[in-house]
RNA sequence: UCCCGAGUAGCUCAGCGGUAGAGCGGGCGGCUGUUAACCGCUAGGUCCGAGGUUCGAAUCCUCGCUCGGGAGCCA
């Protein structure tokens, strides 16, 4: 007899014949002489009940079940005569296929922290909130997909490994094979010589200078990867391993950047409301009160347009008493943007324009010279969701803010080449992934919209 | 890394100088087509760690560790 999810049962038409459910006991309440089993297999946030009685060979057994058991149950989809659920399967076995000692097994049927749950990472999939992530997480990563494909962009798969030391992205995770109880010197440094690629190597903090390579081809690529960042960052939106998506456009300018950037998430955030509504309703009942009526108001709106210098101005005329004081020249705060998106506007901001001190050297240099053509999407809460820019495609002009921003020209002889051989103007975003899905979920903690949380001092599992 | 706050039963917390508590969860028993079921009984603690103050420290002080909130770095 074939396996069915609980997702496709419960999603039937009518009740009737035999099915065959294997999974997980979420609870389990008895009576002398009838056992309910609530019985989840992860396929949706519902858990099916299974009613056992004493005809059942093994009735005692499966009147011991605790939750964590697993269990695999034959019996007939009926209608249930209880409230609360649909359908209910009358079982005919049930064999307990794995025990969980109630003594021992840290989940219990109520509500536990999301700090609880973070120590015990492989059994938190068996709740509903990560039940609930895990589902969200995979539609986000789908509908990100379907968004490129669907207009022809190219999937590139950039290199994790990388030699280019620096690009105003933050600190990096070095890769070394080197024993490092004994690392060889020369001249009172490593000699990363003798190292597997024979010069400093680290974990890759973006893989937009090799989209940028790609784009001057293809015209449209887009990655979607791990990312790293070494930075001592201890805060609720920052990983040391995250997801990032980064689109890069050919013949594409920072108008066109910010347009494809407002489609795209409307474009995600519909298709999440469109197809997670069971999970999303989960969200929005424990995490946040206006999860899905913030994603609706998203879809349904346009974003708002500033400049920087603009939105400098309206910080300083707002009268508001900031610990940080709104100077044009310095990178707005983060109660800056939280003023911004959720109390001045109150829906996403693209933000453009910014000086070009604060912004990488890549960036494209506006006519006026002060300001780079730079892009940020900030949203309430989260604060920047998305960052990203029109390219330097001037060769000159690209050399120039190298020097001054005090690299090393020759590790980038490539990047300079795809500016002395066709160039185009181009441009391209950052959009992190986890950050997406809290902003999403409502879920705070961005070390619960993931898996397996890399953090300082934290690699477990 | 900086500034706050918190670590007490398996979980969530109360107690804040004088014999360590509750709810939930667990075990045992009862009861009912049950719904975070319900009722009774019961077990369970280096009060985060190391020093110190005191006749006496979970409680006050110092340092450390971990976690949370905020900031910086950013996505």
């Amino acid at each position: 007899m074939q396996r069915s999810k609980i997702k496709e049962i419960l999603g039937r038409e009518s009740p009737g014949g035999d099915v065959l459910v294997q999974g997980w006991v979420k609870t389990r309440r008895s009576s002398k002489a009838v056992s309910f089993v609530q019985v989840s297999d992860g396929s949706t946030l519902a858990d099916i009940q299974v009613v056992a009685d004493e005809s059942l060979p093994n009735f005692q057994a499966v009147d011991a079940l605790t939750t964590g058991c697993s269990v695999s149950v034959i019996g007939t989809l009926v209608e249930s005569p209880g409230k609360g659920q649909k359908y209910e399967i009358h079982a005919k076995s049930i064999e307990v296929v794995g025990e969980s000692d109630p003594d021992t097994y840290p989940l219990q049927k109520k509500r536990h922290t999301v700090e609880f749950l973070r120590d015990i990472a492989h059994l938190r999939p068996r709740t509903n909130t990560f039940g609930a992530m895990a589902r969200v997480r995979n539609a986000l990563a789908y509908a990100i997909h379907g968004f490129f494909q669907d207009k022809g962009f190219l999937f590139l798969q950039a290199p994790m490994i990388t030699t280019s030391d620096a690009e105003g992205a933050g600190a990096m995770f070095r890769v070394t094979t080197l024993d490092l109880a004994n690392v060889p010197m020369k001249d009172g440094a490593v000699n990363a010589e003798e190292d597997f690629f024979g010069k400093p190597t680290f974990l890759t903090v973006s893989g937009q200078l090799e989209a940028e390579i790609f784009a001057l081809a293809l015209s449209d690529v887009y990655t979607f990867g791990p990312t790293f960042r070494a930075e001592n960052s201890n805060t609720s939106r920052h990983l040391a391993e995250f997801w990032m998506v980064e689109p890069e456009v050919a013949f594409c300018d920072l108008d066109g950047l910010a347009d494809l950037s407002e489609e795209f998430l409307k474009h995600i955030f519909t298709y999440v409301l469109d197809h997670c509504q069971e999970d999303m309703g989960f969200f929005n009942q424990y995490f946040d009160k206006t999860a899905i009526s913030t994603l609706e108001g998203i879809v349904t709106s346009d974003f708002e347009r500033l400049t920087y210098t603009e939105a400098v101005d309206i910080l300083q005329r707002s009268g508001e008493s900031f610990e940080f004081p709104v100077v044009w020249g310095s990178d707005l705060q983060s109660e800056h943007e939280r003023y911004l998106a959720e109390t001045k506007i109150g829906k996403p901001i693209i933000v453009t324009d910014y000086p070009k001190e604060i912004k990488a050297f890549y960036m494209r240099l506006n006519e006026d010279g002060k300001t780079a053509r730079a892009l940020d999407v900030l949203v309430p809460r989260i604060g920047e969701i998305i960052g990203g820019s029109q390219r330097e495609e001037r060769r000159d002009v690209l050399l120039e803010r190298i020097r001054q921003s005090g690299l090393d020209e020759k590790n980038y002889w490539w990047y300079l080449d795809l500016r002395s051989y066709g160039t185009v103007p181009h441009a391209g975003f950052g959009l992190g992934f986890e950050r997406t899905v809290q902003f999403v979920t409502g879920v705070a903690n961005i070390r619960d919209v993931i898996p397996f949380p890399r953090t300082p001092n934290n690699a477990e599992f």
